[in-house]
DNA sequence: ATGTAC
């Protein structure tokens, strides 16, 4: 393998330049460098660089920094805000079998009013970001979670202690993002301008930068959720670090989708539900946009995924995994699509991001609990629901 | 990934 960028874009000079991090061994979409062509060409595009877990998105690839001196909401995404962050958790013991029972239903909003009381809103220091009550405090859907793991093999010995981690520790691994929020300030300006540049780049900023806070805050407010109903106190993360976002660098707008910023901080780089997770050092520079992979990356379609899922796993299989871990999800459909088969492996992800000297291992967490969305309730409780409810 | 429409 060459420790060079294995692909550079070879298109018309007025394109930016595109450049692949990943081995040519490793499984990239022809769809997703498609849409990085078609990025690197639109007006103003300085520089796209596509990171290991590069796959095909609705409109822009996911898993992409993208440098251009026009700022286009689009190459953003719905999910503004979005990312990962890690919090050390501590348990007397760790049971997955009861610990999956006890997780809140991170399916339910805090509501201010009625939930007044929670012990959750400690963490929340000042006002909610834009005044934006709805969902907080939930996980959403698609690749989103909530998971317990534990440290396994500690990589970076001095790095890992100064992050207060050592092996079989515990950590709350959280990634979700603004929800309804992000969603609301791409569709107004989709509505008037749809994929093109925002005309005025301050205000769509400050919408963007109270979206990118609120889902931070959602971050901690579920971590407070979920170490509050597993007897536990919550702590300050270790790690937060967004992968929807843009930001302005060397005076353009920096854009990522599915691409966390590597420029000296600590990344959580997700495996799948049932695979390891890594958290890394990135120390990604120019060529790479600044930037680190963000998860595994999808290897096959949602779509590709439930029907070949339905035909390879049952659900119990899913809901166990080979690494010993539950996965709490009452949905059928979302556990086949997001199955670990549907993933590509994190340890090229993570060997790619090595071999491009973008970032270096600190420790690998295995899961303990996944949580996904609300249980299907146990047989006899439907029961009973229905018989509340009058009925046979 | 989302809220909403089908």
């Amino acid at each position: 393998m060459s420790a060079q960028p294995s692909r550079q874009g070879s298109l018309p000079q007025s394109a930016a330049t595109v450049t692949v991090f990943a081995a040519p061994t490793s499984w990239i979409e022809s769809d997703a460098l498609a849409q990085c062509h078609q990025v690197a060409a639109l007006d103003g595009m300085v520089h796209v660089a596509a990171m290991p877990d590069l796959h095909p998105g609705k409109g822009a690839p996911i898993g992409a920094a993208m440098l251009s001196t026009v700022l286009y909401p689009f190459l953003v995404g719905s999910d503004i805000g979005c990312g990962i962050a890690v919090f050390p958790i501590r348990l007397k013991r760790a049971v997955p079998e009861k610990l999956a029972t006890r997780f809140p239903d991170l399916d339910r909003a805090l509501d201010p009013e009625r939930d007044a009381d929670d012990p959750a809103w400690a963490v929340l220091d000042g006002d909610v970001p834009a005044g934006h009550v709805e969902g907080l405090g939930t996980v959403g859907r698609g690749n989103h979670f909530v998971e317990l793991a534990r440290i396994d093999t500690v990589l970076e010995p001095d790095h890992a202690s100064r992050l207060g981690l050592a092996a079989r520790d515990l950590v709350l691994i959280v990634h979700s993002g603004s929800r309804g929020l992000g969603e609301r300030i791409l569709r107004a300006h989709t509505e008037v301008h749809g994929a093109g540049p925002a005309p005025d780049p301050a205000s769509y900023l400050a919408l963007h930068d109270a979206a990118v806070r609120w889902g931070s805050l959602n971050r901690r407010l579920m971590a407070a959720r979920v170490a509050h109903a597993l007897g536990a106190e919550p702590t300050e993360p270790i790690v937060d670090e967004c992968h929807n976002s843009v930001e302005i660098r060397d005076g353009a707008y920096l854009h990522r989708k599915g691409a966390a910023r590597g420029d000296g901080r600590d990344v959580l780089v997700a495996g799948t539900r049932g695979t390891p997770s890594y958290l890394v050092a990135g120390h990604a520079g120019p060529e790479a946009n600044h930037s680190v992979a963000h998860g595994a990356g999808r290897k096959m379609s949602r779509a590709d995924a439930l029907r070949r899922g339905r035909a390879k796993h049952t659900v119990e299989e899913l809901r166990r995994t080979p690494v010993g871990s539950l996965v709490v999800c009452g949905d059928r459909q979302l556990l086949f699509e997001e199955a670990p088969t549907a993933y590509k492996r994190i340890e090229q992800v993570i060997g790619d991001l090595v071999e491009h000297k973008l970032a270096t291992p600190v420790v690998s967490t295995v899961p303990l609990v996944t949580y996904k969305t609300a249980d299907l309730a146990p047989v006899a409780d439907r029961r009973d629901a229905r018989r509340r409810r009058g009925r046979p």
